[in-house]
DNA sequence: GTGAAGATGAAGGCTGAA
DNA sequence: TTCAGCCTTCATCTTCAC
């Protein structure tokens, strides 16, 4: 701790003496002056609309100006890539090395963010002048990224550092998440109920065969893949095959298997992975989302492995609700099933209209049939291509809708994940490279917006 | 064509002992 | 302070049965 420390040891810190009942009198103050200044506060201007790049593309420190005129594909070059790594070797060595530590951009062990709601941390935080709302907006993607991704995530968004998360602290499965918003972080509220913390809890029919040498009270974290029936039938064996308690070796394979795969204790020597109706209230969903319109299993899991963790996302929305009391114009980029609109709806927040930015036709019409269930009385525009939203319709749409209020979503993870042994190319990644999407419309939705102003 | 099953590790944070 | 060992991770691809 110290001056010096990141804002993420501090919140650590501060967690951890209020989690032992100590005295805690920290009063941090995020982005002071000189880390403000260190960071760079970007005029927000908006000459033209030229790639709806104008506000902060062709500023950033170190970028090459020429490239803001080219295609926008332009930015999944690897010359650019490389471009972009260059500039921030400089950068960390050159202007920051003084004030940011250097482990500054790995999310704090505890990942509370900025408090937790039994755990509120006093503080207050300066966003750069041209990260300042409205409109509002909030990108999630997996905390644990390769070394660097972060900081372009960060430099992009303008400046503004990422709130490192777990899941766990709000519900009995672990997501380990960033999130970089712009919103006020004082007099949030939980969603409730408030969920069950603990797998006992969560699934309470597991109890009954849960062996006492299985320590497990978590999940780890739910993913898209699940065991397969021929897993847990051998698991069985290896179990069965000893009269009393399996031998301590035979534990720690099971024990092995059961976090690699998420397993659970549903019989005498019986596991079972999470089914999709399990998982939909783990993950703040209500039961059945996905369920319907001739979806697979499989596709249920997968869609269900890339969305949000709807308690903890509520818990950052959730003091848009005082601000927007007659609802709100949402622009969800890579909506999935829909965390976004789930959250904002089981915050009492009214969805006047909300465009939707989805690929799969599958996660499209689980969205459009959790609208017309939940009886939503706003538009729901739901568009499958990215790309296919130019700078000129985002204008047109958003006169005929009065701009936006929320631009919301968190880009593929897929090149960015532990879990990808292929392709794990950071931002370069061919899903992961969607990033530099949202950050076109999102830049453009401010400037256009500010030239409404 | 569809879905299930199985094979495919590296990266990076955390921890505790030296 | 260092380092070995431990742990976790919004996945991808091929094969095979139906």
């Amino acid at each position: 701790s110290g001056e010096n420390a990141s804002i993420w040891e501090l919140a650590d810190s501060i967690y951890a003496s209020q989690t032992d009942k100590a005295t805690a009198d920290y009063h941090p103050t995020y982005g002071s002056s000189s880390t403000c200044e260190q960071w760079g506060e970007e005029e927000r201007s908006c000459d033209s609309m030229d790639g709806g790049l104008s506000r902060s593309w062709g500023k950033r420190k170190g970028f090459d100006n020429s490239i803001r005129n080219k295609d926008s594909t332009i930015h999944r070059s690897a010359s650019y890539m490389k471009r972009q790594r260059v500039c921030y070797a400089r950068k960390s060595f050159n202007d920051d090395e003084e004030t940011v530590p250097s482990n500054f951009w790995v999310p704090a062990k505890t990942m509370v963010g900025f408090g937790l709601p039994n755990n509120p941390i006093t503080m207050s935080r300066k966003l750069p002048d041209a990260a300042i709302g409205p409109p509002y907006f909030y990108y999630e993607n997996v905390a644990l990224t390769p070394k660097g991704v972060w900081e372009t995530i960060s430099r992009f968004l303008y400046d503004i550092k990422p709130e490192f998360v777990d899941s766990k602290h709000f519900s009995a499965a672990a997501r380990k998440r960033g999130y970089i918003h712009n919103l006020p972080i004082d007099n949030r509220f939980q969603l409730q109920p408030i969920p069950l913390l603990t797998i006992q809890e969560a699934l309470p029919y597991t109890k009954k065969w849960w062996p006492s040498w299985d320590p497990r009270q978590k999940l780890n974290c739910i993913q898209t893949c699940t065991a397969s029936a021929k897993l847990t039938e051998r698991l069985r064996n290896i179990l069965a095959a000893s009269d009393g308690p399996p031998s301590y070796f035979d534990q720690q394979k099971v024990l092995e298997q059961c976090r690699k795969w998420n397993l659970v204790w549903v019989g005498r020597h019986k596991l079972a992975p999470l089914e999709p109706d399990e998982i939909e209230p783990l993950l703040g969903f209500p039961k059945y989302h996905t369920r319907g319109g001739g979806v697979s299993r499989t596709e249920r899991l997968k869609a269900l492995g890339n969305s949000f963790q709807v308690d903890t996302v509520a818990y950052h929305l959730s003091v848009l609700k005082i601000m927007f009391p007659n609802g709100l114009n949402v622009l969800s980029l890579f909506s999935g099933i829909g965390g976004a609109e789930v959250a904002l709806h089981r915050l009492g927040i009214r969805l006047k209209n909300v465009v939707s930015i989805e690929k799969s036709e599958i996660s499209r019409n689980i969205l459009k049939n959790w609208w017309y269930e939940t009886d939503q009385k706003g538009k729901l525009v739901e568009i499958a291509d990215v790309e296919q939203l130019t700078n000129d319709k985002l204008a047109t749409m958003m006169r005929t809708l009065g701009g936006f209020d929320l631009i919301i979503g968190g880009s593929p993870c897929n090149n960015l994940t532990g879990s990808n042994r292929v392709s794990r190319h950071g931002l370069e990644g061919t899903h992961s490279a969607l990033f530099f999407d949202y950050f076109r419309i999102l830049d453009a939705v401010f400037c256009i917006m500010s030239k409404q102003k």
